[in-house]
DNA sequence: CGGGCCACCTGGCGGC
DNA sequence: TGCCGCCAGGTGGCCC
């Protein structure tokens, strides 16, 4: 499911179920998600209060009462939402019920359980360590991303789906951000001229911002916790378009797919160069 | 170390 | 209908 604008959605959707709560409960249906839950995750848990729940790229960040934060990853399929009436449902994995006066019960389902979920140490971040600037701060420009790309001699498009340039694009937001910046994503990163960079900042904070506008996108079914479905995938120019004629205005072209490492680039030949 | 490839999992879809 | 292969929003680990 989620690159930047759904975990962003799904944080937006949990905070207020959870903010200033406690762990009233905490239930694990498995032991494992990608990685094992970590050890006594319940009691670690339990009886502590989610002082805040932020976002570091893909990342899911609560700060614990206990001094320990919980981190969660969505990976390809997870998602959050509230208790309902068919609850539990298959691959319902973790379920938390908070304090409050609704007691809200919230539920983490993946189906390919490429998601976890750590709890740090007070002042270690774990596996965010080495990310990249977060692309909508003002850390993230061009001439930064001219800089980190420099160093690349990988195509454009994979240089930007590793997290130690920038953090928090996938698979569909950079095919995106490249189709508007008007940059083929077979061009060598080291070969991005500091005018492409940015335009191309510009157009990948433009699309992050219009999609978590949108609630995301919904490809599947990925919803925000309170069962919006996302609609920015109906604005979607190149991702999933193989075929379509090029959406940009007089350009002859029409979107093609191939293959860069391991994963399908959407672009047009014509006006991506 | 950088880059390429596979692994991890389940489910949905199209083709035969 | 059934089976098979391919595809899917991510990332970690192994290899050269």
């Amino acid at each position: 499911m989620p690159e930047l604008p759904e975990v962003e959605t799904a944080r937006r959707g949990l905070a207020p179920k959870m903010e200033g709560r406690t762990f009233n409960h905490v239930q694990l249906r498995r032991k494992n998600l990608r990685f094992p839950f970590p050890k006594n995750f319940i009691r670690r848990l339990q009886g502590v209060t989610l002082d805040r729940l932020s976002r570091r790229a893909k990342f899911l960040v609560g700060e614990l009462s206990s001094g320990e934060t919980l981190l969660m990853h969505l990976g390809m399929s997870g998602k959050f939402s509230f208790e309902d009436a068919a609850s539990p449902a298959k691959h319902d994995h973790v379920v938390f019920t908070m304090s409050g006066k609704d007691k809200p019960v919230i539920i983490y389902n993946d189906p390919r359980r490429f998601g976890f979920m750590e709890l740090l140490a007070p002042g270690d971040v774990g596996r965010m360590a080495k990310l990249g600037p977060e692309p909508l701060s003002n850390g993230f420009s061009g001439p930064v991303l001219r800089t980190a790309l420099a160093a690349k001699k990988s195509p454009i498009k994979t240089a930007l789906l590793d997290q130690h340039i920038v953090a928090g694009l996938g698979n569909i937001y950079v095919c995106e951000a490249l189709f508007l910046a008007g940059i083929s994503p077979l061009r060598r990163a080291d070969n991005v001229s500091p005018d492409m960079c940015e335009q191309l900042c510009a157009q990948i904070k433009k699309t992050l911002q219009l999609a978590i506008k949108a609630g995301g996108s919904s490809l599947k079914d990925f919803a925000a916790a309170d069962g919006a479905l996302g609609y920015f995938q109906h604005q979607f120019q190149v991702y999933d378009k193989e075929g379509a004629p090029c959406p940009k205005p007089k350009c002859p072209g029409s979107i093609i797919r191939t293959k860069q490492s391991g994963r399908s680039s959407f672009y047009c030949p014509d006006c991506q160069i």
